[in-house]
DNA sequence: CTAGACCTTCAAGTAGACTTGAAGTCAACT
DNA sequence: AGTTGACTTCAAGTCTACTTGAAGGTCTAG
């Protein structure tokens, strides 16, 4: 029954946060998290980087890429790690672009509903064809959602 | 004032279609088009063409692959470019699947507003960071959304 | 002190949908 | 016929988020 350890191994960080300890190297490659490491070499994390990774990961199921995970992180006094009150002001601006996100999948429904209707495919007048609005145009932060495989 | 030319070189469907010639030629290797050739071994495209290319357009926007879409085209009866009733019923179907990729949005929105209420960050505890049902694991046909950079 | 688990870096591979470039050929117009 | 623009193929590069593998160093319980 040892205290709880102030210093993490990544393969403990691994074991407890889900994820693997390649991605924990390219989380910190891409400065999303950072390390300490011993006079060895290795790398040693503080407690926080827990909930680090935890937030990176709901930040990606929401389906933000890690550029845009690592800025919105690195806005935080100091580029910590959120608490409750960093959450809560993270997960209201996250819920907007999910709602962004929703909205225009919907209005994409509704193009192909019109389309259904109109039995049009006239590249010229069928705005599913020529959408001036399409989903994919959503500004430069457009990324990736729904990705193939569930991060093991 | 020539009447319209049954045949098609490349160029011409890239700037009708607004698909660029790279793209077309991949297509084509991906066997989601075809094109007769000249005798000099140029690419000549039939006027459906452009109707099929749209369609492709049409359901990369609702978030299909190629292969899916490959596929969902190889149903029709022939392989042939769908009409105005094969593509109602293509339509019908991805409408489909866009109403089920909007629901996984919006339970996900809704696990978010639960986590914004309760302030969790727990690990063990929160929905969001522990998503049995997370997005990403619809099935084996997911797939990419909102890609990048609009197709040129 | 040593076995063996765990750690290190670096290079390369993966998936999907293309783009880019090089080197060479074809088609159309004058 | 000649020029020029469009076309050909093939290989390699791009982007994101990682994983895999090789070769070797570290940490710690016994």
């Amino acid at each position: 029954m040892s205290a709880l350890p102030s210093k993490l191994t990544i393969g403990e960080v691994a074991s407890r946060s889900g994820v693997r300890t390649s991605a924990l190297r390219y989380y910190e490659e891409r400065r999303l998290i950072t390390s300490e490491r011993t006079t060895g070499g290795q790398r040693r994390y503080s407690r926080e980087t827990l909930r680090r990774v935890a937030v990176i990961r709901a930040a990606q199921v929401l389906g933000l890429t890690l550029d845009e995970i690592r800025d919105a992180l690195s806005e935080l006094p100091r580029g910590r790690t959120p608490n409750e009150h960093d959450w809560e002001r993270l997960s209201q601006t996250w819920r907007g672009t999910l709602d962004g996100r929703i909205a225009e999948l919907e209005a994409l429904r509704d193009r192909l509903s019109g389309c259904i209707g109109c039995g049009c495919l006239s590249l010229e007048r069928c705005t599913l064809f020529n959408p001036g609005d399409r989903a994919g145009s959503s500004g430069t932060g457009a990324q990736y959602l729904f990705r193939r495989s569930s991060p093991a």
